[in-house]
RNA sequence: GAUUCCGUAGCUCAGCUGGUAGAGCAAUACACUUUUAAUGUAUGGGCCCUGGGUUCGAAUCCCAGCGGAAUCACCA
């Protein structure tokens, strides 16, 4: 596919020609020796220190016989000086004049070799003693500067371009850069904590017969050899649960979870979670295990408990808040669960403004006030416990109450970060529950879970009493890092395709001849002054690209507009 | 899915109640040996998102579509 080039990518194609006439190799294929990365240079700085570095030449500063420049690495940026006779010592200024001057072009990939000086101004800089050609760049960046007031200008803002073209925005936008080595560290703490208590990470099937352990739609494919559908997992939590069954004592998997529904700025249709499960122990020392893995990840990347989330300060100093679906419920709307009825608490709901559905049953409809009127309250890590059964099918009954399971969410900033569960392992009630979500299916929840009846076999094994969590981990990113949408946090969100179709002279002019009412394609064709292999083209391109319809009918070939 | 806003040069944006497309940066050319949003002079660069309509005339007004953002709904 062609596409127009605008003057300046024409200019740097012309300008590639000439560095190939001068006998420069403008994408070589040799290692470049790097001694030192930027930021190391400007924090430890050595006068007269030989160097060799390289990166992205991002400015230019040409003053005649001396120049300044700016490269930018992985690390960061420092200035390059580049003085004519340094440069090219003897009668041939070439290197100077023309390659430098003329033929790099911002962007361009350089490796220079120099010493370590400071401007009279006091800035750090590489005294240029020679530099290479290392990757040329056809296509202008976008230049964001920054004044001396600190006030950035042209900054690259757009968001749909830079998550389009994220290797722009992470060029450009040096924060950008800092989100996603956060999240990296993130994730790298939390396998570190993982680790040291001795849990096994391990990895469980993506592709799945039956997507369980988790109420939400999944994404269909096909397997062609067994000519079955199968299923892009929603959850993991099955699969490791039958790890534990196994013997393990502890497992846990970073897990792409993929969930077919709406996008928006807290759901990308695939997603990471930390999911881990662990023998013996029990939800109340998940809670205690929860809060101290946070603080410490917490502390690992903000060096404080304390970070600050939009404009409220949010504190991640353990132990956190615990408080009971009853109690929030009471605490933020006056209403008491406990011992209602479904018809009771679907009044309640009425009562409260929110929406309800016949398909919905007791738990949902806790679910929905408690979603609809107190999940946002809570701003401070807080544990909300003791979940009603109906919505927690793999949850064990609570100790106490039989009408409630032993689970809690962590909400942080009114968010859901973490859900976690003494595991369910009595195989009985568990097939019991199964079976009332079914019945839930049948009332038209297309979300409730189908019977995995060979995890159901795997607990008739025996599973050693075991407590569950899973963490959000795009949004737990979202929060140490402040950014308020999860497209912010992960390299690549899912976005619309682009259209890039473009269309020929000859296909605009079909194209505009056709209308949503079909013609006769004969008819088109006369009116169409064109060769027929011409026509053949267009007509394939603008069909395979969907603008026009072409179908055949008794009475002859037609077209229409899509 | 609904509502609101947005789509103009490589980037950031201006362009009023319709009348020959603008600025800064970037680009090109020239000058300039420690500058730093370097500077000075000159020059080039636009399917004004797409398709219809109204009009003598549309970047501008109307309709539809595409893409994005925000809010809501759905949803962990």
């Amino acid at each position: 596919m062609s596409q127009e080039l605008s003057e300046q990518e024409e200019q740097r194609r012309q300008t590639l020609e000439k560095i190939r006439q001068l006998g420069v190799e403008p994408y070589p294929a040799e290692e470049f020796f790097v001694s030192h990365l930027a930021e190391t240079l400007k924090k430890e700085f050595v006068e007269n220190q030989e160097v060799q570095i390289a990166g992205r030449m991002m400015s230019q500063r040409i003053m005649g016989k001396a120049s300044f420049a700016e490269l930018q690495d992985s690390s960061g940026r420092i200035q390059l000086y580049f003085n004519r006779d340094e440069l090219c010592p003897g009668e041939d200024k070439m290197l100077y004049n023309e390659v430098f001057k003329k033929l790099l072009d911002l962007g361009d990939f350089i490796g220079v070799v120099g010493r370590m000086f400071k401007t009279q101004v006091g800035e750090i800089s590489v005294n240029v003693a020679s530099f290479k050609l290392l990757s040329k760049s056809l296509k202008p960046l976008p230049l964001p500067k920054i004044d001396a007031e600190g006030y950035t200008h042209d900054a690259f803002t757009d968001a749909e371009l830079r998550y389009r073209q994220r290797y722009v925005d992470l060029v450009v936008n040096p924060k950008v850069k800092e989100t996603f080595i956060k999240r990296s560290l993130i994730f790298t703490l939390m396998r570190k904590a993982l680790e040291r208590q001795g849990f096994l990470e391990v990895e469980t099937p993506i592709l799945q017969a039956i997507p369980g352990g988790a109420a939400a739609r999944p994404f269909i494919t096909h397997h062609n050899a067994l000519d079955i559908p199968l299923y892009l997992r929603i959850a993991n939590e099955l699969y490791l649960k039958r790890l534990i069954v196994g013997g393990f004592d502890g497992v846990f998997e970073f897990a792409k979870d993929f969930r077919n529904e709406g996008m928006d700025r807290t759901h990308n249709p695939e997603f990471t979670m930390m999911e881990l499960y662990v023998a013996y122990k029990d939800y109340r020392w998940m809670m205690g295990f929860t809060e101290q893995l946070l603080q410490e990840i917490v502390l690992g990347v903000c060096e404080k408990t304390e970070l600050l989330v939009g404009d409220q300060i949010i504190s991640f100093k353990a132990p956190f808040r615990r408080v009971t679906m009853r109690q929030a419920i009471l605490e933020n709307t006056g209403f008491d669960i406990a011992d209602k009825t479904e018809n009771q608490l679907r009044d309640m709901c009425i009562d409260l403004n929110i929406e309800v559905q016949p398909s919905m049953g007791a738990g949902k409809l806790i679910d929905e006030i408690f979603s609809e009127k107190c999940e946002g309250n809570y701003i401070n890590p807080t544990f909300i416990t003791d979940y009603p059964l109906e919505m927690s099918p793999l949850c064990k009954r609570h100790r106490e109450d039989p009408s409630l399971t032993e689970r809690f969410e962590l909400i942080v900033d009114g968010k859901e970060i973490a859900n976690s569960y003494s595991e369910l392992n009595d195989p009985i009630d568990q097939r019991e529950r199964f079976e009332a979500q079914l019945r839930l299916t049948e009332r038209g929840d297309d979300e409730a879970m189908l019977i995995d009846q060979d995890f159901l076999r795997s607990l008739e094994y025996g599973m050693p009493p075991t407590s569950g969590i899973g963490i959000g981990m795009d949004r737990l990113v979202m929060l140490l890092t402040n950014n308020h949408s999860i497209q912010e946090v992960l390299f690549f969100p899912q976005m619309r395709p682009e259209k890039t179709v473009s269309l020929s002279e000859l296909d605009k002019l079909i194209l505009n001849m056709c209308s949503e009412n079909p013609q006769a394609l004969s008819e088109l064709r006369t009116k169409a002054d064109c060769s027929n292999k011409q026509w053949d083209l267009s007509l394939k391109h603008l069909s395979k690209n969907q603008l026009v319809l072409i179908y055949k009918q008794e009475e002859g070939v037609f077209i229409k507009k899509f």
